[in-house]
DNA sequence: TCAAGAATATACCTTTTGGTATATTTTACT
DNA sequence: AGTAAAATATACCAAAAGGTATATTCTTGA
């Protein structure tokens, strides 16, 4: 019994399997939609059995949203990261679309983009889940919108403009990037979508 | 028997049927997804059972595929009809993205707009339906390319633009404008798209 | 109007679905 | 080390899935 190893995670065996399980399946329902990825796909996957799959959660339902959780948190955390590397808003904001830039490649280990793929799949289909996904833009947006108010505050960014205009276009212009770029199979959209925002914050929104 | 009724037409009763099924079936499809949608579903709806259904379809998955091509004809139809009221190639583009600017309230006729919602759904899962979304969202943007090319003909438009790199760009635009104003349920995405690409078509593409 | 053929309904099949009760194993703490 | 509790596996269930063979009804054209 090597009990000091269980001092510093302060999590047991069980929360690592749900973990676990959530690392598994949460790239699966992602990729798949909620209706298409069966249980047994799950169990397959985990190499667990039913009885460990509903000993962790309630239903198909509520596993999805807790894989859809995890992924955001991940995905949230890898942005964050990314932001540290500049202090000053406007560059933040450049970094956020330097971010998307190569998102193809990153987001695919997630099974696509979560926003993008739940989003649709749970629009007139699960509404806890559509939920999930409106909070997770509110908030991103939310975000955006005060680093711009940030930017205005600190003299880099133009007062003229609406910070959550702005926030909620360059979100809107990633998200049709990332569809169009998974759907053609062709990067082409983010690189010019993540170009012209760039343009946007030089052009538009600087002093 | 009035013959004179099957004269014009030209259609056999079964090949309204036929119509019949896919005019009821393609907004379920659409709005559901491959998966979610049974076949029970389908006899439910259109009132007819399965005998009748794979009586006039091989399977699902070629029913989906019809109900694809219905709906993008449809859509098709409506967006050249828009397109009549003016002959001048740069006041076409205008047009669409006029049409766009109230895309939510026709689309959701469609049970959704079938590009986004057939995209995302047959990602990773359905190959022909894939293919089908890319051929259409080829065409559209080679359409917005030729009336570019004729308005750089006509002299409308300013020859220093490349025409395909904004046929892109505009669809992308468009795309995440109907992303999110679906999964947000809030129609300034789709507003602030179309007033943005009439700005792009004042700006940047006018001589 | 009537017969042949086409279209549709009925009844059924196998497989898979999400889910559960219970048996077994593993974990964690004294 | 032993035991109570927690976690997982097993075996099962009813319902729903997509699909089909066959019976029945409706269309069509002579």
């Amino acid at each position: 019994m090597v009990y000091f190893l269980y001092i510093y995670p302060m999590q047991t065996k069980a929360e690592l399997t749900t973990q676990y399980i959530l690392e598994t399946v949460a790239p699966i329902f992602n990729q798949n939609g909620y209706a298409a990825t069966s249980m047994k796909d799950i169990t397959d996957a985990t190499g667990l059995t039913k009885g460990a799959i509903y000993g962790n959660f309630e239903n198909k339902e509520q596993l999805a949203i807790a894989a859809f959780r995890h992924t955001i948190k991940k995905l949230m955390k890898q942005i964050g990261d990314h932001l540290e590397q500049s202090d000053s808003p406007k560059q933040k904001l450049y970094l956020i679309s330097d971010f998307y830039r190569n998102y193809y490649n990153y987001s695919k280990r997630l099974g696509g983009c979560p926003v993008l793929n739940i989003g649709v799949d749970a629009n007139n289909q699960n509404t806890l889940l559509l939920k999930k996904v409106r909070q997770t833009i509110e908030k991103i947006q939310d975000q955006v919108a005060a680093l711009i108010e940030k930017g205005i505050e600190a003299g880099e960014i133009t007062s003229k403009i609406n910070a959550m205009t702005y926030a909620k276009r360059i979100d809107s212009i990633i998200q049709g990037a990332i569809f169009m770029t998974y759907t053609m199979d062709d990067e082409f959209y983010l690189k010019d979508a993540t170009d012209q925002i760039d343009a946007i914050i030089t052009n538009e929104m600087s002093k």
